[in-house]
DNA sequence: AGGCATGTTACAGG
DNA sequence: ACCTGTAACATGCC
């Protein structure tokens, strides 16, 4: 689920529930994610509080009032379930699963405040982490060491990415995937956002002109700020802040849709299905050059 | 039963 | 040293 706009939505809403609360105590039922969480450095956060959090393409960072952070990355199938004890229900902070009653043993890690609240740490798959990292080191940890600018930031612009771009082999899917290029986008939003800029996902970087580089750069920033206005969109069930049922959109206009018709005016081709690397990539033949 | 899934990274080979 | 592609990780769903 998770890509840039779904991780700052996540962040919008943790920062409204939990940041300077009291940690009271922290459970790991299943500490084998990714990396194995480091026990004694998890009990360090007894009696600490979560002073801000920020994120930095998909990743989560709880800064804490001691000399260092905890660094979270959600994997595929990574979440958070917040839950308001005092109102003995399920108060989530931004998506809910249909299924929690069975999605409950996915729990990994809970944290516990001093008001009776509590986060959940929940990841299906293992995929994601939460490591701790010193202050002091932060900006040489190995995940964040290498990655290239916000694409919602100024840094990321036309003149950045045609320099970018320049000389290399690769195709653009692949390059637009690729974290040290750009960071924060997957495979969903890079499929949209190639339709929209109207690239083949196989084209080679260095061909692409000037006007189709500049189309990648604005359609970037318009659907993934559009995405994060509607409360991340590459989300199955959604439901807002009181635990409300959201209408589920399907908001994709290639992602998923193998075989129906392309959404633009006038163009009656069906949506194509093809692996690069891997990954699924639905694209239009038509419009798509 | 087999294929597929939103992410990252270690590794092999050019 | 750089660039590229592939496999692996764990689990559930169709």
């Amino acid at each position: 689920m998770p890509e840039l706009p779904e991780v700052e939505v996540v962040k919008r809403s943790l920062e409204r529930k939990i940041l300077h609360l009291a940690i009271k105590k922290v459970t790991i039922n299943d500490g084998n994610l990714r990396y194995k969480i480091n026990k004694k450095e998890i009990l360090n956060l007894i009696g600490r509080k979560f002073i801000e959090i920020k994120r930095r393409s998909k990743f989560l960072i709880f800064k804490l009032n001691k000399d260092f952070h905890m660094l979270v990355h959600l994997g595929m199938t990574g979440k958070f379930f917040y839950i308001d004890r005092k109102k003995k229900k399920f108060k989530t902070s931004f998506y809910y699963d249909l299924n929690y009653k069975k999605d409950q043993k996915h729990d990994r890690v809970i944290f516990y405040f001093s008001n009776d609240q509590k986060l959940i740490y929940n990841d299906i798959r293992k995929f994601g982490f939460i490591k701790f990292v010193k202050k002091k080191k932060f900006l040489e940890n190995i995940h964040l060491r290498n990655l290239g600018p916000e694409p919602l930031e100024k840094k990321y612009n036309f003149l950045y990415l045609k320099k970018y771009m320049n000389g290399r082999k690769r195709n653009v899917k692949n390059t637009l995937m690729d974290q040290r290029c750009v960071s924060g986008l997957g495979n969903i939003y890079v499929n949209e956002i190639l339709f929209f800029s109207g690239i083949n996902p196989k084209r080679k970087v260095k061909n692409l002109n000037d006007s189709e580089i500049s189309r990648i750069i604005k359609n970037t920033k318009k659907i993934l700020k559009n995405s994060i206005k509607l409360g991340g969109s590459s989300i199955k069930d959604f439901y807002s802040d009181d635990g409300k049922k959201g209408e589920f959109q399907q908001l994709f206009a290639v992602y998923g849709r193998k075989g129906e018709i392309c959404s633009n005016t006038d163009c009656k081709k069906k949506i194509s299905k093809i692996v690069i690397s891997n990954r699924a990539s639905f694209y239009c033949r038509r419009c798509q050059k």
